[in-house]
DNA sequence: CGGAGTTATGTAATCGATTTCAAGGGGGTT
DNA sequence: AACCCCCTTGAAATCGATTACATAACTCCG
């Protein structure tokens, strides 16, 4: 090895052209003549040469790769979101980064949002600062969002998910309904809470109970300890929880305890997150389409990198997903 | 806006000062005298200069980014591995690239192993092509390895895991013993195999019926069903499976039967991811101490950078986590 | 007071590619 | 023959920081 690695001078030099020949052959080769260009592909191969993307970057003044800000890692509801995303960028030449907005320090997070570092910005935790993250980099929201910023959103109706949840658990024949709520604050939370409501009002019943919750399986399992604490001529006869993980939570207390699920009480999740299909009973749940919202998330950011200033939000569609979890009330 | 962004120039002007000067008062500011310190600090602020991460990586040689391939980022056990590795690289000043070695086709995935990507590698997938990263970027395997491929491993003793779940089994009074194994040529397959052969040998056992699987609840759900579609008779009264999906899919399919678990077999997993504590009944496991995992991959890879030559393994310890799923047979 | 040593700062080269601008050569037209 | 155009290619500037080397000022000491 003489050289540590080859430069694109190397490269020139063997071929007996110039860096610029060099250059236009990698990035626009049919403005090569085709024997200079077979010549040049020689040297290439010949010398070894990979190209240096900080040089090229610091060139053309991108980075070349897109952040991804997650509330939680460790959270699998994030994971196929990812996947979604990174089968995206990937052929689109971008690289996908992640970072833990919760593991690391609060607004250090937004080191991320440098034109430096990152050429945009997806942004699934709605707790993060609108200031922050104005005027900076491309951003668009998934799953979550920032009141009063503006950006593209890709989400679904949590309003009327909850309220096809709920319909669903009145349909059966439930009348008392008790709601299972994520985080304080959170933007989901308030949505899914309030199309609950919406769904118990327009069918003339009472606003449900509501359990305080995280998303967590141990909030569930606290949820479903809050329920069996109660007498059991008050106990709601079905639950619907923001979150599957809570649902899992949920049911394993109530099971734990040898009560019955749905005969003892109806539970309905939120996200269908894979493993529930297969639990028993398998949990009803909404489903969310978490590997388009990655792609169309990822989609909706290079659009935004290109230069697309729209900022419409994309709804996808959820389904109601019926599984052993739910039936109708005792007697 | 009269500029886009401000340079460095930009700052060493307002300041009175050459570049070189700013440039100290950025990495070394010690070097500077206090006053001029303190007022290249003040022009930095007026300005909002930030600095161009893409010229300093350049001249640096180095991208300030590690990449992680990871088999399937829609697999729940990774997430946490992750979590753990940005733990530790955030804080130690780079960015977690992360990449899916099978949505991405093929060879192409080692375009990561590039030093002017990355500075380095970490892999969670033991079927990649040791040529193909030999001799790129400095590279800590986790989990899984490749074997030939010499560079340091973070890992468990996969075949100790599994002759712990397996004498545990042989313990509560088990005799016919079944393995679902993992993906063929995967490298924690056949550890977990072996260690399942060589537990039973040493109480004398028979190997045991061994199932097809690839760590999906989908393949466990299918071990389940050909489990039940064995003679009652012939029926292994406990089964160990390669992963805790794996296990999730088996038992859910025996409870669908209207069989029970453990009353009709034993079930046992591998992983103990955070759901199966939950289920129910919950699952008996071996425990992998995924954030450690991700954590110490993360140290070693940045000790490698730093130049540290070392390549023995980091063996973390496992534990075997008893809980509703496995119990003596039936009679 | 001259020389060594220390501290603080500036000048200019450098990292490795891309791209603007200019120019050479060939062909066709009038 | 003069002119124009197109196709190729090269020279050199450029992206924005870092840093080796040079230099100036100041201190200390015999």
């Amino acid at each position: 090895m003489q050289h540590q690695r080859p430069k694109i001078v190397d490269v020139a030099r063997l071929a007996g052209v110039s860096t610029a020949t060099v250059s236009r052959v990698l990035s626009n080769p049919q403005i090569v003549n085709a024997e200079t260009r077979r010549l040049v592909e020689e040297a290439i191969r010949q010398t070894g040469y990979r190209l240096n993307h900080a040089a090229r970057n610091l060139r053309h003044r991108r980075t070349g790769g897109v952040v991804a800000l997650v509330p939680n890692l460790s959270n699998s509801f994030f994971s196929q979101i990812l996947a979604g995303m990174a089968a995206v960028l990937a052929p689109a030449g971008y690289n996908l980064l992640v970072a833990d907005t919760r593991a690391e320090g609060g607004a250090s997070i937004l080191r991320y949002a440098e034109p430096s570092r990152a050429d945009g910005l997806i942004v699934l935790d709605g707790s993060l600062p609108a200031e922050g993250l104005a005027r900076r980099v491309p951003v668009v929201l998934a799953c979550e969002w920032i009141p009063g910023f503006a950006a593209p959103r890709v989400k679904i109706d949590n309003r009327q998910a909850a309220q096809m949840a709920v319909e669903h658990l009145i349909a059966l024949g439930h009348r008392q309904i008790a709601h299972v709520a994520g985080p304080v604050g959170n933007v989901l939370t308030d949505a899914r809470l309030a199309g609950t409501e919406l769904a118990l009002k327009a069918h003339g019943l009472p606003p449900p109970r509501v359990f305080p919750g995280d998303f967590t399986l141990a909030s569930g399992q606290r949820a479903g300890a809050a329920w069996l604490a109660l007498p059991p001529g008050e106990r709601p006869t079905a639950v619907f929880l923001a979150s599957d993980e809570m649902a899992c939570g949920f049911i394993g207390e109530v099971q734990h305890s040898g009560l019955t699920v749905p005969r003892d009480v109806s539970v309905m999740g939120f996200d269908d997150i894979e493993l529930v299909a297969h639990m028993t009973p398998a949990l009803s749940t909404i489903h969310q389409p978490r590997n388009a919202i990655g792609r169309h998330a990822a989609q909706r950011l290079l659009d935004r990198i290109g230069g697309d200033e729209g900022s419409e939000d994309t709804v996808l569609p959820v389904e109601l997903v019926l599984r052993g979890s739910t039936a109708p009330p005792r007697g």
